[in-house]
DNA sequence: CTGCAGGCCGGCG
DNA sequence: CGCCGGCCTGCA
């Protein structure tokens, strides 16, 4: 078992506020996942992070870069709570969501699947992609899948896709695997570009639009100035800023007003608007 | 039974 | 260019 103290961290809020798609809850402290090569079964009591997992390889380092245990929250929330007083009131009730650094191959399919779905479908069909093309791991006499290798879908037909329930998503999933093995696009040395060329090869992608973008950019790449605006996060800042148009907004205003306003933590900000209205915290 | 959900694509004005 | 209709699917 695997002992990691921590700060300004809450498990619950991380897991849950919408930035992942496989983990499963087993009370309101413990939860198991799969990431990158392995299953981790994760709980925390209070500042300590207790974690078992099938593979103890390199563990710690492996938990420290998804949770980004090595970035100071704390200094970063008492930083935007400085912006306003939404920022501060929000910060109040989800204090210690983190952002987490995901495998980018599965981000990136993931958050196609997502466009115009929910939660429990983009869980389902993320799960079953695994279940079928994906290794199986062995943890605790259950078994596990890891998300799949691009390689491991080269020969996956549209219609493969459809059957694990994506719908009208199946042919950009296909588009997309074809792009990244014909044109031998490398996911992880595309780190090195800027965030807004980065953002323009990522939309090249069939399926991958501004917000898909710009989730990528911000669960994968850890672009922490991005600010991805979904239907909630419309919501929530037209209640909050924009309250005297009657919230008839366009999506560009929304993206000005965050990125003349809310900074460098833009991203970290958008996880905590958006977790507070998705949970009716704040109120249409 | 309609409406709708973490939007995107493609066609049209 | 910006706008807008259509779209898989499952669940309220």
């Amino acid at each position: 078992m695997l002992k990691i103290k921590v700060e300004c961290f809450n498990l619950k809020y991380t897991l849950e506020c919408g930035q992942c798609f496989r983990w499963q809850k087993i009370d309101n402290m413990t939860y198991i996942g799969v990431i990158k090569d392995r299953v981790l079964k994760v709980k925390q009591d209070n500042e300590y992070l207790y974690i078992t997992s099938n593979n103890y390889d390199n563990l710690e380092q492996v938990v420290k870069e998804y949770f980004d245990l090595n970035t100071d929250y704390k200094k970063i929330e008492e930083d935007i709570s400085k912006i306003d007083n939404n920022i501060k009131e929000a910060l109040k009730n989800t204090s210690g969501i983190r952002h987490l650094k995901q495998d980018y191959f599965e981000t990136l399919i993931s958050y196609i699947i997502s466009a115009n779905n929910n939660i429990p479908r983009i869980s389902k069909s993320v799960n079953l992609l695994s279940e079928k093309y994906g290794k199986k791991i062995t943890f605790e006499d259950k078994d596990y899948y890891l998300f799949p290798t691009l390689d491991s879908l080269k020969d996956v037909s549209v219609s493969d896709y459809r059957n694990l329930g994506v719908g009208f998503r199946d042919n950009y999933i296909y588009s997309t695997v074809n792009d990244l093995i014909s044109k031998n696009i490398d996911l992880k040395s595309l780190e090195d570009l800027d965030t807004d060329s980065l953002r323009n090869v990522l939309m090249e992608f069939k399926g991958v639009g501004r917000k898909v973008a710009d989730c990528i950019l911000l669960f994968a790449y850890a672009r922490k100035e991005v600010f991805p605006i979904d239907v909630w996060v419309e919501r929530v800042m037209s209640v909050l800023y924009f309250k005297e148009n009657g919230g008839r907004l366009t999506k560009k205003q929304i993206q000005d007003y965050a990125k003349e306003n809310f900074g460098k933590y833009a991203g970290i900000i958008q996880q905590h608007l958006f977790y507070n209205m998705r949970n009716g915290i704040i109120k249409q």
